[in-house]
DNA sequence: TCATTAAATTGTT
DNA sequence: AACAATTTAATGA
C-alpha cells in the first residue's frame, strides 16, 4: 500500500536535463543504443527530509542515485530503534544488490536535506546487465568498493575517539569511486554530519576543529574541504 | 543590482 | 539545550 509520500514522489518524477545526466557516472559507459534505452527509463524527482526514497520491506522498483543533495541509509531493528549506516552524497548509486535479486529493500533511504534523486527502473537495470559490459563493470566495481566501505564502517563503529570517528566517516563520504561527484568540497552541515556519525553537533564541531587544526580539512560555511584525505583515512591521533 | 530582512549555520557555553 | 555571531538566501525597490 503506497503512502502519501511515496505517491507524491511518483507524481513529481520527470525527465532529466543534460546537466543532470552529467551527474550520472555510468551513463558514459554505455553504447548509444544502450544509452537511449536507459534514458527512456530514467526518472528524477526532488525529495525532502522526512520523505522516504525507499523503505525496508517494499518491493524493488528502482535503482537509485543521488544527483544532488545528501541521503542517509538506515534500518530499523526489532526494538524499533533506527540505526544509520551511511550517508550517500552526490554521484552515489545504491540498491544494486537488492535490484539484482529483485527482492525487497533492506534499508530505508531518506534525504537529510532537499535532494534530487534519479531512479532507473529495475527491468531496465536488468536489461543493461544483460547487454552492456561497461555497465557490468560499473556495478561490479560498485559492489566491490562498497564491501570495502562496510568493512571500514565496522572499524569506525568500534572506535571510541570521536575525532577519529568523524575523520573516518568523512573519508568514506569522499570515496571517489562510490561518490565521484563529491570533489574536494562536500556540502554537509555539521548537524547533518552529526546525524550520520551518531554524535552531538557540538562534538562534531569540536572534532572538525581538531581535524582542521591538523590540516586534514578546511571548515567552510555549510560544508568542508578535504586537504589531506589520506590523513582522514589513517591518522590515529588528531590534536 | 543593491539594500534590507529572514533564515540557516556555526561556534561557544 | 541555549545563546550570540556569522553567513547565506530571499525579497523587493
Amino acid at each position: 500500500m503506497p503512502t502519501p509520500t511515496d505517491s507524491a514522489l511518483h507524481q513529481r518524477r520527470r525527465s532529466l536535463t543534460s546537466s543532470e545526466l552529467d551527474a550520472i557516472p555510468w551513463i558514459q559507459l554505455l553504447s548509444p543504443l544502450e544509452r537511449d534505452r536507459a534514458l527512456g527509463e530514467l526518472k528524477i524527482a526532488d525529495a525532502s527530509p522526512g520523505e522516504y526514497i525507499c523503505r525496508m520491506g517494499r518491493p524493488v522498483t528502482y535503482w537509485f542515485g543521488v544527483v544532488d543533495g545528501l541521503l542517509k541509509m538506515s534500518s530499523d531493528n526489532a526494538e524499533g530503534q533506527t540505526m544509520t549506516f551511511t550517508g550517500v552524497p552526490p554521484g552515489g548509486w545504491f540498491g544494486e544488490g537488492t535490484a539484482m535479486k529483485r527482492e525487497t529493500y533492506r534499508y530505508n533511504i531518506q534525504p537529510l536535506r532537499k535532494s534530487r534523486v534519479a531512479g532507473l527502473h529495475v527491468d531496465t537495470f536488468h536489461w543493461l546487465l544483460d547487454h552492456s559490459i561497461g555497465f557490468n563493470r560499473f556495478v561490479m566495481n560498485q559492489l566491490n568498493e562498497r564491501l570495502g566501505q562496510f568493512i571500514a564502517a565496522r572499524e569506525i563503529d568500534r572506535m571510541t575517539n570521536p575525532d577519529i570517528r568523524v575523520a573516518r566517516s568523512l573519508a568514506s563520504l569522499f570515496n571517489p569511486v562510490l561518490y565521484p561527484n563529491v570533489g574536494e568540497v562536500l556540502r554537509i552541515t555539521q548537524q547533518e554530519l552529526a546525524y550520520l556519525v551518531g554524535l552531538s553537533r557540538q562534538r562534531v564541531n569540536e572534532a572538525l576543529t581538531a581535524l582542521a587544526a591538523h590540516g586534514a580539512i578546511q571548515v567552510e560555511y555549510g560544508g568542508l574541504r578535504v586537504i589531506n584525505l589520506q590523513a582522514l583515512r589513517t591518522q590515529t591521533i588528531f590534536r
